[in-house]
DNA sequence: CCTTGCTTCTACAGCGACTGTAGAAGCTAC
DNA sequence: GTAGCTTCTACAGTCGCTGTAGAAGCAAGG
């Protein structure tokens, strides 16, 4: 197995070198070997422990879980219900995102189509800002 | 004009009390008047300006932008371009979010369906995340 | 061999928008 | 008078990084 440089594993993962660092630091890689004059050394185990953080985080999975999906996939034994679990509850947490963000969606296209371009003694964004009231519909707390 | 105490201010605005403080330490709402025991005292138009605030951020303007609507209300002669244009930028920046987690929703709904709740060693939610080419779609960087 | 310029090292501060804490002081009701 | 709430200031913590400073390592060219 080939070694690499920080910097080999960070363009390797696209994970830059300073959030490998990061989540070193956060217990996501354990300590990884250092050569004589204190570098860290990587393997393709831990390039590609990085690219599943990497993933993972685009998917928009927390640390935290990313810290339970790992551990669960260095124990290849245990039961998957866990990691579906946290799959589960993130599809979850993105399908109610998406509907927050369609009621501010049709929220600031009401208020932008409005706006007619006066002076702002006028302007429906202001009115409709100042005034929950004017909302066509109810939207929550982001 | 009737005067609250900042619990009242919260209450009616339904910004935290700490936040009401934060907002203030931000310049957003200038310095309001003290009691000679030093306790801030609130208006009705200081009031009307938290709940703008509160439903600015709602709709997802940041502190900064906020800050920019309210100057433009607080000199209603000025044109509402500016704030139209902030509020179209907001608008683009929901819709593209939007869109982002709609990618993240398929890819995170293909995973969990695939899961056969086996063991570890087979599962496609570890196994999904672990190679980005096992995604039926491109996904991006939120 | 020596310099140049890139990489890596540690340690810490900063981002945004709050939230939580500590400890003191004021204020209200019984 | 005292119990218990509110308010005050000032600062640390949250999340997931990013940026900074200053020092040291390392590879290539002269």
């Amino acid at each position: 197995m080939a070694n690499f440089t920080i910097g080999q594993a960070s363009d390797a993962s696209h994970v830059k070198v300073t959030t490998i660092r990061f989540y070193e630091d956060r217990g996501l890689l354990g300590k990884p070997p250092r050569t004589a004059s204190g570098r860290r050394i990587y393997d393709a185990t831990l390039i590609a422990r990085l690219r599943f953080i990497r993933h993972a985080r685009d998917l928009g999975f927390s640390l935290d879980d990313i810290g339970d999906l790992l551990a669960l996939s260095d124990d290849p034994t245990r039961n998957c219900s866990a990691a579906d679990s946290i799959a589960q509850q993130q599809l979850h947490e993105v399908r109610t995102r998406i509907a927050q963000l369609k009621a501010l969606e049709a929220e600031l296209s009401r208020m932008v189509t409005s706006c007619g371009g006066g002076a702002v003694v006028n302007c429906q964004v202001i009115e409709s800002l100042a005034d929950h009231a004017h909302c066509a519909s109810d939207h929550p707390r982001s």
